[in-house]
DNA sequence: AATATTTTTTCACAAACGGTGATAAGAACC
DNA sequence: GGTTCTTATCACCGTTTGTGAAAAAATATT
């Protein structure tokens, strides 16, 4: 029949009894009255069905019992404190282990890099960095943090918008050179478009209302890697992320079309972790680092 | 800011749906509803400021500080539960150290060797025996059971009573050979007596009603050894108890007069104890070693 | 896809608990 | 003997805690 005790404040309350040889004293230094203390003593007796202070008005003083009571009572708060303190720096400090996930493409770009920074000014932080486009469950994959680029539409997990998924329409110049440029969305209709598998619908906001376009085209896959590849060898028109063609498109080998319309509009990157309440320090921190890493302006946006 | 953490039941519950990875079955295994067992998990880590589990309706497992803390938390327990059988030993087996008081003469002659005894049933009891024919504050001095001979009055003692403390008048042969046999107590305000200091006015019970004789005489003492040799040595009539002057009755040495008489009536022995409530093992086992040791006649009676 | 099932969480309410001040009793000091 | 200080007890009252019901969430099933 173990765990007699239930309050530990009894364990405290009876240690200071000890030490002061009062319970007014005792109950004085907890913010309790006389009668609480009495009470309590009495409770934690019971509780133990042993008597551990001998007690007058006058005079209070452990039994043997109460002596060796004492001493284990005194430890045990002990190591509740460290356990407290312990916990608590662990919620304080950025330290420990914890793994982040995110897609393929975009974690390899532009989070790998901004996570070795980050390990650099958190030295006691570990970071397992897990690539997936998979959506998974972030509490059973043990996922503190995961980036997403969706629409946000989850329930019970939080999520803190670190970035706009601007997409571009976008094809090599020779490909324009051959096929002629388009300029609206309907006239994706007559093009070639390398596409994402299960993404073959292109949704599009412009300065003359909303389009969606049914895109088809010689080449389609599930990684988006290979896609920009096809673009590249001028396959066809590609719908993709400003993340991900940035450069090819500062050095010409991309060209962008439909400038004016937006596309998928909506869509953005975010940092998801499962409640918002007691974060843990690493955490926090590394989703403050995120944010500040992406605002206002993303890397792949600037200049 | 030390002891967030009140209720150990809390922590008993977390251990359990670690270990479970239930919070209801982790519930029920304390005997509480899903309801309670999520609200005391809460409460915890409210307390501690930190989450310890990340729980969906489908999948609880701790988080990493969880499961530090999971460590710390059963030592914790262990430790109250040691400490708890620690306590419940002591008081279920006798065994420890205890002070026993008592009046110098009566303990010599009959409480030592019963307790000689007493020791040798019980190995692991040490007892500390106190001869002092002070009254004294059993707390303050830490005596858990003390014997006396009085009239029980005392308010906050517990008393259990060991036997009754018949009196003899008594006088040596000689004596009476000289001075003659008082027959009636007024008979003894003719004859030398010797007294116990402070105890000068001798109280009668006799088949003619009560008397109280005030009786004077060449000597008194406050020790009452002194006054059982001024008796033998045919000084004077003296007021002794039976257990003190047992063996010289029945050697003749001293002569018992006015038989008739009961002595100082209500005045017993009993043995002494703070707080009936929470007795440990070996004051209960040492109670009822004196009072079998006594009763129904004490040794000094017998025969 | 839609429904069922299981588990956690929330809510409102009843019961139990815990604290308090008043009071009493006891003990020391003056 | 009176005063003061301490512990114990009592009745009262506010808070906390537990519970069942229902909601919400996440799977599993059909």
């Amino acid at each position: 029949m173990p765990n007699q005790i239930e309050h530990l404040s009894d364990l405290e309350l009876f240690t200071k009894v000890v030490e002061r040889e009062s319970l007014t004293a005792a109950g004085r230094e907890m913010g309790l009255s006389p009668a609480s203390a009495s009470k309590r003593l009495t409770r934690l007796e019971s509780a133990l069905n042993a008597r551990l202070i001998t007690r007058t008005t006058r005079l209070v003083r452990p039994t043997e019992d109460g002596e060796a009571f004492y001493r284990r009572a005194k430890a045990i708060l002990s190591e509740v404190e460290a356990a407290e303190v312990a916990v608590s720096r662990a919620t304080m400090e950025p330290r420990g282990h914890m793994r982040v996930s995110m897609p393929a493409g975009f974690g390899r770009a532009h989070v790998a890099p901004l996570l070795l920074e980050f390990i650099k000014i958190y030295p006691k932080v570990e970071i397992d960095i897990h690539l997936t486009d998979r959506v998974q469950d972030l509490v059973a994959e043990g996922v503190d943090v995961s980036i997403r680029v969706a629409e946000l539409k989850d329930s019970s997990l939080i999520a803190r918008k670190l970035a706009e998924n601007r997409r571009v329409i976008c094809a090599s110049p020779a490909y324009l050179e051959a096929h002629g440029k388009p300029e609206t969305p309907k006239d994706l209709q007559n093009h070639l478009c390398v596409v994402l598998k299960g993404q073959e619908t292109w949704r599009f906001q412009g300065p003359d209302g909303a389009h969606t376009v049914r895109v088809t085209g010689p080449l389609s896959s599930n990684n988006s890697d290979v896609l920009k590849g096809a673009a590249l060898a001028g396959i066809g028109v590609a719908l993709k992320s400003i993340w991900d063609v940035q450069d090819e498109l500062r050095t010409g080998a991309l060209v962008p079309v439909l400038e004016d319309y937006t596309t998928n509009p909506g869509v953005a990157i975010y940092a998801v972790y499962p409640s918002a309440r007691h974060l843990t320090a690493r955490t926090r921190a590394l989703l403050d680092f995120l944010v500040k890493a992406f605002a206002p302006v993303p890397p792949w946006e600037r200049e």
